[in-house]
DNA sequence: CAGAAATGGAACAGCGGTGTTCCGTTGTGG
DNA sequence: CCACAACGGAACACCGCTGTTCCATTTCTG
């Protein structure tokens, strides 16, 4: 056994660090495509050998697991973002609209792949998505938010409009701004106080 | 080789279209939770012994492709009964969302496995699809429904509604009804004039 | 009831992905 | 420049799924 890849405290080398991430970011885009790709296709996507990844992840649910922690934390950050505390609701979800969007192929992940992040987190609701759920009950508190809907139904809303913006940009050849400004207006019209 | 199950011509039993049906909503079921499920998995859940499944579908493919002919099918039925063609747009749209979520889990198939019709149906755009475009364009010439939005991604954005709700009420406790009813409120919404 | 239809289950070979080991090569940093 | 870190690739055993064959058993049907 004996495992190097461990990376626990000491100074891990920029190079280390480097390869980490191509195959980080490579397992994003090939999984994103197709949950069931091998981690093959991982290596050769990021330009490094199996062995490396292995070397890097033990096994296939280490690397879902870093994958999970890659996708929260980056969510967490696009959340920061985003300043919801600041201004009206619904410009405050404009605002994290656009930041999520932003996280691309992630987002993908986050959605097909439940078990991502309830697995690897282990927690249910993310961070984030609490944060959303109580942006959202602002906006009905302060009558700027439909209130006759139900927040976390709200929040799959949300969530699935984006799906459908990000999937209308890369399956379909609609320009990634397009999809945006699409997804944008029909948040707004949709979570808007009746 | 000599296969008897390619079910041409000669009256199909009644025993084996019942073993037929039950096979492919057995798939239905164990497919929309688990896109990789084994055909192990399909016969247990249909009750019937692996080598029966194999008898009807001699390649796994083969099942795919009856099952995306099925749900194409059914898709087919429900639209004919939303009646399209009657009464306001918004109307009419609600009625197909209604119908299309009756569906079931045969939506979530259509949804997460393009590759089910696409394939299968050869044809990338579904009758269906253009009978809800269509719509969706008869209400903006009416001035019913919101024309700032392209058609197409308000396709979009009725699709993701249902697999939202049809997600919360499959995942979360929530009741069928529920979600149904929040959704319909929600493609109201989006849908809507501005 | 007898024959045919339909099924279940065991058993088998083949395939592809996985996880691991070993060793030679590259390249990075002190 | 030289040692050590990092990597690539071959090879291996293992496992689960697949597709197929064969035969015994159950279940329709005339």
């Amino acid at each position: 056994m004996e495992h190097d890849h461990i990376a626990t405290a000491p100074t891990e080398t920029a190079t280390r660090a480097r390869t980490r991430r191509a195959i980080l970011d490579a397992a994003v885009t090939v999984l994103s495509a197709n949950h069931g790709a091998s981690l093959a296709d991982v290596a050769e996507a990021a330009g490094v050998g199996r062995t490396t990844v292995h070397r890097y992840f033990a096994e296939r649910s280490d690397l879902v697991a870093a994958l999970g922690a890659d996708v929260r934390e980056r969510l967490q950050e696009a959340t920061v973002r985003a300043r919801v505390d600041e201004g009206p609701a619904p410009k405050a979800l404009e605002r994290l609209c656009l930041e999520y969007f932003e996280l691309g192929d992630r987002l993908m992940l986050l959605f097909d792949v439940p078990q991502f992040l309830s697995w690897a987190g282990f927690e249910e609701e993310t961070d984030s998505d609490r944060v959303l759920v109580r942006l959202i009950e602002r906006g009905q508190a302060e009558g700027t938010v439909d209130a006759e809907a139900d927040a976390e139904w709200l929040q799959n809303v949300l969530w699935s409009l984006l799906y459908a913006a990000w999937m209308q940009a890369r399956d379909y050849g609609t320009p990634r701004h397009t999809a945006l400004t699409s997804c944008l207006h029909t948040v707004r019209k949709a979570m808007a106080a009746s």
